[in-house]
RNA sequence: CGGGGCGUAGCGCAGUUUGGUAGCGCGCACGGUUCGGGACCGUGAAGUCGGAGGUUCAAAUCCUCUCGCCCCGACCA
């Protein structure tokens, strides 16, 4: 492609509203424009890296048996209905109805679809099993778009689904789209790690997330470098920092307006992590009182896992509750549904009296409160690996990829039946695989830059190599220049010629902004020796070349 | 949905406190000089000051309402 003609508008300072390093590169090189909050629009050189990965997904889908399909974006309710979630998922979903009133939704995903369609065609174990997958169109109305590309109200998403007779299939499933994802993001040019995930609205019993380390990343997953062990600190177990155990004799201690665990640690001289915190909140069944370690957070979601969904309680519900105002409250002589951190089982601590204006010192579990013991805390740096007690990092990541068990739940809701080798009807057991190719391509930036711009992984760079004829008014200059470009691109490389009648320095400026991995400059004072420079984007390191070695020394790197 | 910030030319911004009828840099067009890291000189085009209403002789500026965008949080494959 020559440049002139190649709609590529580069900018020379980024626009106020992005943030984001690979939001401001994409923008200023001229990769997508927003059309409005989590609205993007591909530009040339953002469509030919999405047409890169996506090649890259069909390649590995095809080799582990996947078939590309094609869904509707448009899909009738009464389906999603049928699976409880048009009424569980609530505001993220876009819903119309059409001219005849009838309520629609706009796909932000397709288990649904997909298994309406096993239900109406799979009939006996000898159709199973199937893998469908489709590069589609997703939308979703986020509550907060951000991040450039990385979080958007409407998104492709590669998405497969399998359908198995066995859990034995579903296995082999699961663990085909595992490695076929190893495969996809190790090409992708991505560090990246395979994390235990939570299955959250997908439902169904078991996954895990694809995260590649960023700070631009919104999760944040625990690792142990000792046993490797990797999840999603939604869920990460882990074991807070081992502390001197107290048995302290029990004791009233006056804490005048001292409220927080800090103000209390403060006052008394004394750790944080020699204090339970008690948290109050409310679910249906009732107010439970959850405690953690005065070093920690509560975890929510591991709370709701034991106790169902939950808030928490306002100052004023903890007085009403409790008879005693915020901050001073504690499990002791509590006759209630009490949830505590595994951590406080051992030794004695100090917690709020119940009374105001005191906490107690010498609070002991068993003896003095009576809990259901669990993790509910949050894991953090530092925390120790229940594996094998190394300590864990806490990084921050995106989530480029996921693959869930569904088990039946879908196929379940939807009767998608199969008779199984004894003619006995049992629903198809099912997984659902995603991958966001936008993702995969704002991680590459934000895994790979400089200060001058993007530094594309050769396998999803918009082109492969960028020409760049110095002086266009060169006869010679030009001459080797589209010999070049006709040599290379016979050579099976993608090009982009720069042909602008532009000065040098805008030239090299917007190529390294682009972010093409190698630049081949054609300059008069070389090609006088009859050489040109081929340059490494990375490194920026040069090599003068002669002219007629070019192509062989490309295919050597 | 809660908290904060911002909407003035294609982009980045000043002007708003103290009302007087809009400006700078980049980009763009034309002419000239330049030509290996975002050149220089000259000329020029381009703005319902996000929108609506109000106050006033007069509103980018003050008041009310509203829309949009960004950030933090909540939420979330």
């Amino acid at each position: 492609m020559r440049f002139s003609k190649m709609f590529i508008p580069t900018l020379r300072e980024a626009p106020a509203d992005a943030e984001s390093i690979s939001h401001i590169l994409m923008l200023r090189a001229g990769y997508v424009r927003q059309l409005a909050a989590g609205l993007y629009i591909f530009l040339p050189l953002g469509w030919r890296v999405l047409g890169r990965i996506n090649a890259i997904l069909k390649q590995e889908m095809e080799a582990i048996g996947a078939q590309e399909i094609s869904m509707p974006i448009l899909h009738p309710a009464e389906i999603w209905q049928q699976t409880g979630r048009w009424d569980v998922i609530g505001d993220e979903m876009f819903r119309l109805k059409d001219r005849n009133d009838r309520d629609f939704c706009l796909g932000m995903t397709h288990e649904e679809i997909m298994t309406w369609l096993a239900s109406r065609e799979i009939r006996s174990y000898r159709d199973l099993p199937q893998v469908w997958y489709q590069i589609q169109t997703k939308l979703r109305d986020e509550a907060r778009p951000k991040s450039g590309v990385l979080r958007t109200r409407e998104f492709i998403m590669k998405d497969s689904y399998s359908f198995d007779a066995t859990d034995e299939g579903l296995e082999k499933n699961y663990q085909l789209h595992a490695e076929a994802y190893h495969r996809i993001f190790n090409r992708c040019g991505l560090r990246f790690m395979q994390v235990e995930s939570d299955p959250g609205m997908m439902g169904g019993g078991y996954s895990h997330e694809f995260m590649a380390p960023s700070p631009a990343g919104e999760d944040e997953i625990a690792l142990c470098d000792g046993c490797g062990y990797s999840a999603n600190v939604e869920l990460a177990l882990s074991v807070p920092s081992a502390i001197d155990l107290q048995e302290w004799d029990k004791e009233e201690i006056h804490t005048p307006e001292k409220r927080t665990i800090k103000e209390v640690s403060n006052f008394l001289k004394l750790a944080p992590m020699y204090f339970i915190k008690s948290i109050l909140v409310i679910t249906d069944q009732g107010p439970v009182l959850a405690l953690v370690r005065g070093d920690q957070e509560l975890h929510e979601k591991k709370l709701a896992r034991i106790i169902g969904s939950h808030r928490p309680a306002q100052k004023i519900e903890v007085k009403e509750i409790l008879g005693v105002e915020a901050g001073f409250i504690g499990p002791m002589g509590r006759d209630m549904r009490i949830v505590a951190d595994n951590s406080l089982k051992e030794g004695s601590y100090v917690g709020g009296a119940n009374k105001p204006h005191y906490h107690v010192k010498g609070v002991k579990a068993d003896r003095d409160f009576r809990a259901e013991w669990h993790d509910i805390h949050i894991a953090k740096q530092g925390d120790l690996c229940t594996n094998c007690g190394k300590p864990l990092h806490v990084e921050r990541v995106i989530e480029i990829g996921n693959i869930f068990k569904l088990g039946t739940k879908y196929s379940g809701a939807l009767k998608a039946v199969f008779l199984d080798e004894n003619g006995q009807e049992k629903p198809i057991i099912m997984g659902s695989y995603g991958i966001g190719p936008a993702r995969i391509a704002a991680a590459a930036v934000e895994q790979n830059f400089d200060k001058d711009g993007i530094i594309w992984p050769k396998s999803i760079a918009p082109f492969d190599i960028e020409l760049v004829p110095i002086n266009m008014n060169d006869p010679k200059t030009v001459e080797v220049a589209e010999a070049l470009y006709k040599e290379l691109t016979s050579d099976g490389f993608a090009l982009l010629l720069d042909d602008r009648e532009e000065r040098a320095g805008v030239k090299f400026k917007d190529a390294d902004l682009i972010g093409i991995p190698i630049q081949i400059i054609i300059g008069e004072k070389n090609l006088k020796e009859g050489l040109v420079e081929i340059k490494d984007r990375k490194t920026k390191e040069t090599v003068r070349v002669k002219v007629e070695e070019v192509a062989a020394s490309l295919k050597q790197t």
